[in-house]
DNA sequence: TCAAAAGTGTTTTACCTACACCCATGA
DNA sequence: TCATGGGTGTAGGTAAAACACTTTTGA
């Protein structure tokens, strides 16, 4: 590179909205800062990119250090790279989501000490952010909400098992609108991308659901097509 | 910036895909290098980001170079940094397109040096590219493929009067497939989003096709909902 | 037996699809 | 008058939408 002395002197940082489905609760993993700029503010996890990592690399290193998770799908939705975003200079941010599946033991943990003080927070909830983490927060989501019509990225949100209810409420949650029982049933089940289980919910004190599980095969045989969620 | 030296030391760049409509061919502008690594390759017009420079600013200023146009709208779609896709070291590149009106005149002309020797290339005929660039093609391409069946993005590349026989051929040019005349008319004037003039084609030997405008007032009442084409 | 959620069908409506002929124009 | 593309309508099928009651279970 040694031509190009003046473009030398870019930053770079990887952010990750990390997504979690929790007793009907769409959150994402937020980190407090205790260094300035906005010692005390909550932000995204995210940090450097070292200068012999790939961009995908970074991510997947920077979920680990925030969750203790390897090898998670991570998709990279927007750059951003305005003049003034950072008060320090010039840095540009490649921004990534990931899906994880969030078990009740709430058995994520942080890694590092970057990401000391991780919380998990409901999306409806989020307080401003550093930087212009509240931007890209709203990006990301609304990447996802466009997304789930036609993807099943539903899934890797939920544990392995679940219900139908338990599908049609997440699907609700990041609609943002109510949907019709019978219509989503029928449809879900008319893609046959589901294997419904042998097995019943436990511990309800109602009539108790039975299982399904997302099925991998039958996707990959039946989606030439894609999904539709719209109302 | 003076707690981060470590991480000084990384490259940018911003690569366009531009595109432009002309004669019933979907064409984007190719430059050839006469460069190292590369040279004589056909590669995206691209180059790098300047210190002071937002990425936004330099996309619109490549395009610039490469056209001399200007305040075009251009939608980042992409952010590519594996290790390896410069020879000479880790360059991260941030991916544009763009549409432009390409008049039969054919007066987009480059402005600057980098890009003497452009050319208009149709996508079906897009040689082996410089670098990654024909995975970004790829990748680009894919994007206005799908952004076309529910975006008004094709007005973007059509002359400001055109007959619904060159709108259909521009979606049949997108989407790689033939669409059936009759249902294509009846769906494209039931979005209610074009302005119908009093206006002939001229110049061809044969019934002259009625004129139409897209119609951004029309547009932006009429769309809540989103256009769709599929077959 | 009560509370809470599971589970289930039908009708109406809108949209998508397939399909073929006559019309207007300039050469 | 011929060649070329412009312009038009309908019927059948499929999927979406609206809508309410009975069943199961544990407390």
């Amino acid at each position: 590179m040694e031509n190009l002395p003046a473009h030398f002197d870019s930053l770079f940082t990887v952010d990750c909205i990390i997504f979690g489905f929790d007793e009907g609760e769409l959150k994402i993993l937020l980190i407090e800062r205790n260094e300035d700029p906005f010692r005390g503010w909550f932000a995204l996890p995210g940090y450097f990119v070292e200068k012999t990592e790939a961009i995908e690399s970074a991510a997947q290193r920077i979920l680990y250090e925030s969750t203790g998770l390897k090898g998670i799908y991570m998709e990279q939705f927007y750059t951003f790279g305005a003049l003034g975003r950072h008060p320090q200079g010039r840095v540009i941010t490649v921004a990534y989501y990931a899906m994880i599946r969030l078990t009740g033991q709430k058995d994520v943990k942080p890694v590092s000490d970057f990401a000391r003080q991780a919380v998990w927070v409901n999306v409806k909830d989020i307080p401003e952010l550093a930087f212009d983490h509240s931007r890209i927060f709203r990006k990301g989501f609304e990447k996802i909400r466009n997304k789930i019509s036609y993807q099943p990225i539903a899934f890797e949100l939920l544990p392995e098992k679940f219900t139908l209810t338990q599908l049609q409420n997440l699907y609700e949650v990041i609609l943002n609108k109510k949907l019709d029982k019978r219509n989503f049933r029928k449809k879900m089940l008319s893609y046959d991308i589901l294997k419904e289980l042998d097995e019943k919910q436990k511990g309800v004190s109602y009539r108790a659901a039975k299982l399904y599980k997302f099925d991998k095969r039958k996707f990959a045989k039946n989606f030439h097509k894609e999904l539709s969620f719209t109302k």
